[in-house]
DNA sequence: GTTGTTATTTATCGTTTGATAATCTATTCT
DNA sequence: AGAATAGATTATCAAACGATAAATAACAAC
């Protein structure tokens, strides 16, 4: 009885403990180096020979295939779900929450670089995430606009592609920040929250104007 | 003498015309899969076997080298770097042109996935360019904002980061939306000009509280 | 302490990779 | 037509790759 299994690299560990030690070296592996990456460089990383990976992965395909879930399973939160569309508070304030907290789970080094190794892959898996954010976040800004801005409902007339573009608008401003430090190695805005918050103002103020426009245009 | 040399894939080439040949398939080929797709892979693709390959480049990476140059020189032009700061007309018209002239060079398959891979490769050449975006594009519009919006011009106060960021904001917008295509796979808008022309219209709008707010903060 | 179990390593396979050498053949020049 | 030049292919190398089998060694149970 007693396990006591250390947590160092060269030694014997319980299997769950080394297959999560090889997962989260994984992860950070391919972050860095893309899904070409070899295994014999990943297990040197992690301090074992290359033949043990496949005592806990069938083929690195599979590895690969794990990394993917361990880096999109929650990347976003349910608790985050109706944040945007609750009019209790106002909308830049909705805004506000909503994109600082999805910050803290998206301007991370592995997610941002894995997402986009994975796009150029092409890998079935970023459909169905973006698919999420086109629902849970451009769709609820979009409705949300209409009636801040006391304009027809959605359900009176649905939301043009050009109105989702706006929202996409926001989202590239978000994002592309961080593709600007995590791919390109730019330099992060000191204060993100208040960069941040500076989109979210500059959008708001920005779309109103424009959003009159996509919708007279409609009407017309 | 007449030389009459096919430029059928098979058949023998002059070697100008097939140096070519190899490049812009090179070119395509990378785009697609990355800078780790094997010579083989590349040369069946053009129609040749893959020792020719090393006949015209001494060894892949300095066809990889070629690659790049062939993609990267002049994705800026000249033409268009005093047009931000031309004030014969209105700052929403520049960057109207601007962007549309820009977008056709840069809403480009080749372009945005080379871009993206060798910026996750860590390739420096990604500097060069990035600093050119800068000085030719986010300066002069952080500059012309300060002159609309009657600000002190940026002689006298600095360009400050949040200005940048800003600036950076209109940017990824514009940008972000050619990676949802060409990365992503999701369909580009149906109107590509209307939809630079809003980003715009909403950066402009949005930009002076936005900015007011900011140079508030350096100032107070 | 001995034995059984299994995590880990060593050795190795077959394939694919970038790259070179030798051979072939299309074109040009005399 | 025949020789010379050079574009292109065939054959092949050594290294790196993903993956498997056999041997080793660490731990638990008795």
């Amino acid at each position: 009885m007693g396990k006591n299994y250390s947590t160092e690299s060269g030694k014997r560990m319980a299997p769950k403990a080394r297959e999560a030690m090889i997962l989260h070296e994984a992860v950070q592996y391919f972050a860095e180096h893309g899904f070409e990456g070899s295994t014999r460089e990943l297990a040197k990383r992690i301090g074992i020979t290359q033949p043990l990976l496949y005592r806990y992965f069938p083929n690195k395909e599979s590895l690969i295939e794990r990394v993917y879930q361990e880096v999109y399973v929650q990347r976003w939160s349910p608790k985050w779900d109706g944040l945007i569309s609750d009019r209790k508070q106002p909308l830049k304030q909705r805004l506000y929450k909503f994109y600082k907290e999805y910050s803290d789970a998206v301007y991370d080094y592995v997610w941002v670089r894995i997402f986009i190794y994975s796009g150029l892959k092409g890998v079935d898996i970023n459909d169905r995430y973006l698919a999420i954010i086109s629902e849970k976040v451009l769709v609820p800004i979009c409705t949300e606009l209409r009636h801040t801005a006391k304009l027809p409902s959605v359900k009176e007339i649905p939301i043009s592609e050009k109105e989702l573009e706006l929202a996409w608008g926001l989202h590239g401003m978000f994002f592309y920040r961080a593709i600007r430090h995590f791919v390109y190695g730019l330099k992060m805005a000191d204060d993100i929250n208040a960069a941040i918050e500076a989109d979210i103002d500059a959008f708001l103020d920005g779309a109103k104007p424009a959003h009159k426009q996509i919708l007279d245009g409609i009407t017309a």
